[in-house]
DNA sequence: GATTCATATAAATTTAATCTATTTTGTCGA
DNA sequence: TCGACAAAATAGATTAAATTTATATGAATC
């Protein structure tokens, strides 16, 4: 049994297709079809059911799967001590972000990170949380920013900062004259949310749900974009609500259509997540560090009322 | 980086010799010496001091071989599971014993346990509590018995069975003609022990540091052997404790010399404990399975006070 | 039933691991 | 400081294994 067997076993398990798998491994379809055969004999069972299309993992190579991912990650930690050893940080780091936090975030960091860490080629990928779970889990990606708590066994959280639900509230609307806002006050049904995927839409569902009423709704209004959100609300289809930091890019006129809650002001704690076994952990700990100085004058709100990023039956 | 590679690295880190090492792993010493060479050279770094003799573990080099243990360890596993899918419980399964609990349970089990299971070459090996820990943790036992709760983060605890203690006490006694004894009863100087290194003595010791007194004996006789320590008790050099099962053996005339506590009685926490990797689970559970039954008839004692196996200075 | 796509097999080639034999290095005692 | 010894490194030959190209087989699609 050899490290580079799993890794092929893994990859045909991912991509469920021989012939892809070893493309992707950049090794010959019949390279890996042997390797992939002689550990199954050396084993003497089967991890795969080639007599399907797509191929199948069978129920023994379910679990044989999940282990040699979990050797090829450790294999891979051994990299990565000894980068740390060497004090050297770089390579290429993918990190994974959900899309209401790319826009706004990833400007303030970016350069900076790269300026200070010229050797680590940082990947970004816009992702949804649940795609950037497995992901994470699949190792695809090193981290991820994304709103928690989300409780997930496999990965680390380690808040970033947390960041208030503002209301932003056409002219006419009833809640335009109020000081600040109670949550009680919000009402689903004259509310816009972003489409379904994203966790801000169930985050501001959470809020709503504080009021006792029910979640079926006859119609809604939704869009992608806080951008198109926010023109909706212009032409007087409701309100909406935008993450502080959104809220900072509008022009003065808008500035003034912007409605904030009473303290403690319901907010989403965003996060730097990882797996557990902290695969090129200098790097994620370079990023944390990059990430909580530059974020540390934009938004330093402390006394919140953390919305769960999750959807919540109750 | 191969697999073959990492047990190379913790063969010698093992031995501190590569012809040792080699030997060990059933090859030549130059293949091994080349093979750690070119990991070495992958990784660009020394995993060893071949300056000193014995060969030295570099800072880097220590990383490496705890991260190499676990990687060979998760590697062992892929057998584990493929034996679990075939339902097969077989194989070399390495258990130690601590010596106070080797000759009263050892026979209880040994003759169920090898019909039950006759494909499982069972290695027996009478080891310290110390050694246990540390052979659990290298992967030289697959599991072990021992006095518990030990709180150690690696290793799992499953308890078997609860053992009390008993006084045996010698004519003329002030103890002698109490009912049941009572723990404050107990003088520390008084008692006959086992020498240093039997966990069984620091359960005494601690059993009787229940009752202020300093630690600092005059002078204190010690043995190896409840058998000898009987002996010496029957010769008037003063008391002892025994484990319950230990009581079973003797012979009419000195079970009268028993002396038990009052409820609940102290006793110990007798455990099967392995490592949290659970290698060759599917054997550790059979063998938990089988003792548990068989000790279940012998000591079923539920109300007890567990006294710790490890040195308490309170 | 021909076509296509995907995997398996065969034979040749390259690469890597291992062995035997020998040299170098380091340690220790005279 | 000099052998003498033990242990590790190196060289060259051998064996084993991984990989490649080329080709065959097999299952799904129309």
């Amino acid at each position: 049994m050899t490290i580079t067997q799993l890794q092929y076993v893994l990859a045909v398990a991912e991509h469920r297709n021989f012939t892809l798998a070893a493309e992707k491994s950049f090794v010959t379809q019949p390279t890996l079809s042997m390797q992939v055969q002689k550990l199954e004999d050396e084993l003497g069972l089967q991890i795969f059911d080639r007599g399907k299309k797509p191929i199948a993992i069978t129920e023994a190579g379910r679990k044989i799967v999940d282990q040699a991912r979990n050797i090829v990650q450790e294999a891979a930690r051994i990299r990565d001590i000894v980068d740390q050893e060497k004090g050297f940080v770089g390579g290429t780091y993918t990190l994974g972000v959900i899309p209401t936090v790319m826009p706004t975030l990833l400007p303030m960091f970016l350069k900076t990170f790269t300026q200070k860490y010229p050797k680590v080629r940082l990947v970004i990928k816009e992702v949804s949380t649940e795609r950037m779970i497995e992901d994470l889990r699949e190792g695809h990606l090193d981290a991820g920013i994304a709103a928690t708590p989300l409780g997930i066994e496999s990965l680390v959280e380690r808040p970033l900062y947390y960041e208030p639900f503002v209301a932003y509230v056409p002219h006419g609307h009833r809640l335009e004259k109020s000081g600040k806002i109670g949550r009680e006050e919000l009402d689903l049904e004259d509310v816009l949310l972003l489409e379904d995927g994203h966790c801000f839409r169930d985050g501001v569902i959470n809020l709503c749900q504080a009021i006792p009423r029910t979640e079926d709704m006859p119609f809604q209004l939704e869009s992608g974009s806080f951008e198109t959100l926010v023109n909706l609300v212009d032409e007087g289809l409701g309100m909406t609500l935008l993450p502080y930091l959104h809220t900072m890019g509008l022009d003065e006129k808008r500035q003034r259509m912007l409605r904030y809650f009473q303290d403690p002001p319901p907010a989403r704690e965003v996060s730097l997540i990882y797996h557990k076994k902290e695969l090129k952990y200098q790097i994620t700990e370079a990023l944390k560090e990059v990430i909580a100085a530059v974020v540390r004058g934009a938004i330093a709100f402390q006394d919140v009322q953390i919305v769960s990023p999750k959807r919540q039956m109750a």
